[in-house]
DNA sequence: TGCATGTTTCGACGCGCATCGAAGCATTGA
DNA sequence: TCAATGCTTCGATGCGCGTCGAAACATGCA
């Protein structure tokens, strides 16, 4: 008898509808809380923490807490590509979302997550200053500040060295609730939305945790970091 | 509400061990009597009856009567690949606390995936295709033959015109579990594979899916492909 | 500090299903 | 026609596990 790698085991785990239906909403590849998991699957949130347990500890999942909500992703490309086999074999059906109100379009786009600049601007505004290589992505959670990103900071106006750091460090990693992927916080990201603030490259949207980028905001984000306006909606 | 494929159906019926043990016994792509099967699961054949029942149902699995036996195969390929697909993701980052088995060895060293070579001498006849310019990888996992392909496959009695395609196309990739890398499958594999054992390259092993490679075998593997044997070790 | 919200843990209930014994069919061979 | 073999169906048993209420824990907000 070969001592084949438990297919059983994983299977078993995907055939309970409620975790099959957590699963497949995080086919997309972004973080969720459990709560909205839940929801997803049509069971309380005591029964989904308990398969969100279990799915954790088959290694299907990852998790990660921020403040007091946990969201949990696939634990990488392969189980995606397993479900999606899976699903290849029996009866495919469409998936329809939810549609948004105006104002949650807005906030969608573009907003302050506590102290920083989030939703899709926030996240393009993060990726830009990676792939520029002004920033790279570290351990627990942080950024590293390089060279080149302290030259291209002191260029813009901010004295990066002048920065207090955290115990957490200078820069974080967020978690988007609407987006599901990182953006800048820390102390660098308060600097550098204050800075977007301070030149009139965005605007608060009143009563609102909006933001409203200007024309000579975008011309700013395009200069520096490549960010289209039309490739945002 | 979104009322998904029902993946969870699918992996319901794999998640039984007895069950993932039969089908995994399937995987060569043979078809066996209902009493080994009970045999290979190590239970009774009335629980191996009722388990082939839904596995039947299911569309896993196709059944041929013949006298007083049942044969069982798996329900075509893309089975196959969906059981590979979830061994995949089982303990790999895992530290290997025991050796591998000889069997276990010979099984991940050169074996049969359904109806294809799989295992390392699989990934390596793959390799040695796509290096002499025989196949290219394309979209939507398939392989594309090149005209020199064709001219190859025909020097070595394969006449690839007469091959029919499968609606996925005449070759495909297929991951392998064990060597996580893509080999190849589809008609193109089956008749590759075909033409292995018609020509005494390689054989069966018995009561296993591992195949061994005949001393003619490498001889022709090192001509044609460029495969050495120790290369593989 | 107190209250609200998100998440997990604990405990108990009840359904579902795997399992096997016994019996029913079907096929083969003498 | 009778017996043996291979497989399936039926029925009863028992356990695993999904489910939710209650409560504990953690975090955020006023």
């Amino acid at each position: 008898m070969t001592t084949q790698p438990n297919i059983a085991a994983v299977a078993f785990l995907i055939a309970e509808p409620a975790r099959a239906a957590m699963l497949s909403a995080l086919l997309d590849g972004r973080a969720r809380p459990a709560g909205e998991l839940a929801h997803a699957a049509s069971v309380t949130p005591q029964t989904a923490s308990s398969h969100l347990g279990k799915l954790l500890a088959g290694g299907l999942l990852a998790v990660e807490t921020q403040g007091r909500h946990r969201y949990y992703r696939l634990a990488g490309s392969h189980i995606a590509l397993a479900l999606e086999t899976l699903a290849s074999i029996g009866p495919t059906e469409s998936v329809r979302r939810k549609p948004l109100t105006r104002g949650a379009q807005k906030l969608r786009f573009a907003r302050c997550c506590y102290d920083h600049l989030a939703g899709r601007v926030g996240i393009a505004v993060t990726h830009g200053l990676l792939e520029k290589g002004f920033l790279v992505a570290a351990e627990k959670k942080r950024f590293d500040l390089t060279p080149a990103g302290t030259k291209w900071f002191d260029r813009m106006g901010v004295d990066t060295t002048a920065i207090k750091p955290t115990r957490y460090g200078l820069a974080r990693q967020c978690l988007d609730w609407t987006e599901r992927q990182h953006h800048l916080a820390g102390p660098l990201g308060v600097h550098l939305i204050n800075l977007l603030f301070a030149e009139s490259c965005i605007r608060r949207l009143p009563s609102s945790r909006a933001v409203n980028v200007t024309p000579k905001g975008w011309k700013v984000l395009k200069e520096h970091l490549g960010i289209e306006e039309w490739s945002l909606l």
